[in-house]
DNA sequence: GTTCGCTATTTGTCTGACTAAATAGCCAAA
DNA sequence: TTTGGCTATTTAGTCAGACAAATAGCGAAC
């Protein structure tokens, strides 16, 4: 069915990233989902019925309708006939989904919620980079060294160095082989890119975050597993005294 | 906004459990989601365009479409013009999304998926029981203990105490009082389910797990998060060894 | 006070038409 | 022959308006 295969792999991904909010029934979700994450809609609400709704928003009913069904399938609103659209508990949420996290960090996120994040890498990373180092192939080796490298050239105060950040904790996860691991990626992502701008909002000369990095690498390639989990357990706690400084109002 | 807030919480969801696929969008989304993630369309394959499956469903197209934008929100296909709508690669799949993982279980998952499960099980549960043994409040610590009541009495043969075992892990997982990792409850649930099914295909008097599980109560109760870690590790590794040994052919 | 059935309201579904985007393939120019 | 842009075609996206189904809450009957 496929017809080709080309590299384009890349390219399709930032288009569709842009995508998911270039069609209608997207930008409603997005604008839906950052309300009710944010609080401006709370969980037992009821939002207006459809009719009402589309016609505030300017957009034809289906176009609203597939937006709270994308919203629905995300655990964020529930529907039914006589009663309507009704947010739902917070415990529902899909607080793990990428693009639910990016409605969070659209408006500042609360500190309680990332001090939640924070405390899921420092599980899922050290333990992560222990099966990283007795699973990962070279390709993934590969990948993690020209990340670190990029990251370096280029400085957390980049963007193309950010993303080699995330690339390299995404490679970790990835080596894992372990794919339920896997997809925390978006959600360890998204607390990585935190880290780096409350890091930068806070002092000019932020600590250099490449040893901590390199020692990771390192046990990972060498194969040691115990290494790498107390290597990685360092870099995310310190990555985490680093945010709760910059968020901490005593400093 | 809310009027009443009685104790028909319960009703509600099981209603909604049921509802989710009583609607025709829900129950398309269903049935798709089962044919993508058992292999039965592979990622990189093109659905049939919306206006020839809705006719082969004898649905409406925009019946179709809503079930499309579940199946999209949880990253099982992707839509655009002229293209079609495509099945998405494994590594953007939401595994721990609920709806996903029940339809994973619908058919019988693979080995290598329920190994990954166990694994998240496996560093998720024990750092979830510290923290629990740190935080947990009164009320929490009596459903711990109603559950395993409830489990022992009821044993796993039963439903009841299947649900019971589910609602202590549950129960631990909500005393971390950390909201994303409480997100991860639906995906343990289904291990912890799929645990009791294969143990019991495999012998007729498995090993009694109440033991494994009153020591993990009284750590949590005690405030002990060392002890606590260790004994859920403890737990879930039995867990994992009882799934394997029944998986595994030699035997 | 309790029960049962009715009704108004809301989501759910359907139909058919039109719009907009993406792409493949053609055609013309170099 | 190659390249570059244009256009035809295919697909999802959006729209409008109608009818169906479910049900929360009211009111009548007991």
């Amino acid at each position: 069915m496929r017809k080709k295969k080309d590299k384009a792999g890349d390219g399709d991904f930032a288009r569709d990233s842009l995508a998911a909010t270039s069609r209608i029934h997207g930008s409603i979700a997005r604008n839906l989902g950052v309300a009710i994450v944010s609080g401006q809609y709370q969980p037992g609400d009821i939002l207006n019925n459809e009719i009402d709704s589309s016609e505030q928003l300017q957009v034809s009913r289906s176009a609203y309708r597939e937006a709270i069904r994308i919203l629905a399938a995300k655990g964020l609103v529930e529907s039914r006939p006589k009663t309507g659209t009704r947010v739902t508990e917070r415990n529902r949420w899909s607080l793990l989904d990428p693009e639910v996290l990016a409605w969070f960090f659209e408006s500042e996120p609360s500190e309680e919620f990332l001090k939640g994040l924070y405390e899921l890498r420092m599980i899922v990373e050290p333990a992560a980079a222990a099966l990283a180092a007795e699973r990962r192939d070279d390709g993934q080796l590969e990948r993690m060294r020209k990340a670190l490298i990029q990251m370096e050239s280029q400085t957390l105060a980049t963007e193309a160095g950010q993303a080699a950040d995330r690339d390299f904790h995404d490679t970790v996860l990835e080596a894992t082989a372990n794919a339920p691991l896997f997809t925390l990626s978006s959600s360890i992502g998204a607390a990585v890119r935190w880290t780096t701008i409350f890091k930068q909002r806070k002092r000019e000369l932020p600590r250099d975050p490449m040893p901590d990095h390199w020692k990771v690498f390192d046990a990972i390639a060498a194969g040691r597993p115990d290494q790498a989990r107390q290597a990685m357990e360092r870099l995310v706690g310190l990555a985490l005294e680093d945010t709760r400084a910059a968020i901490d109002p005593r400093d």
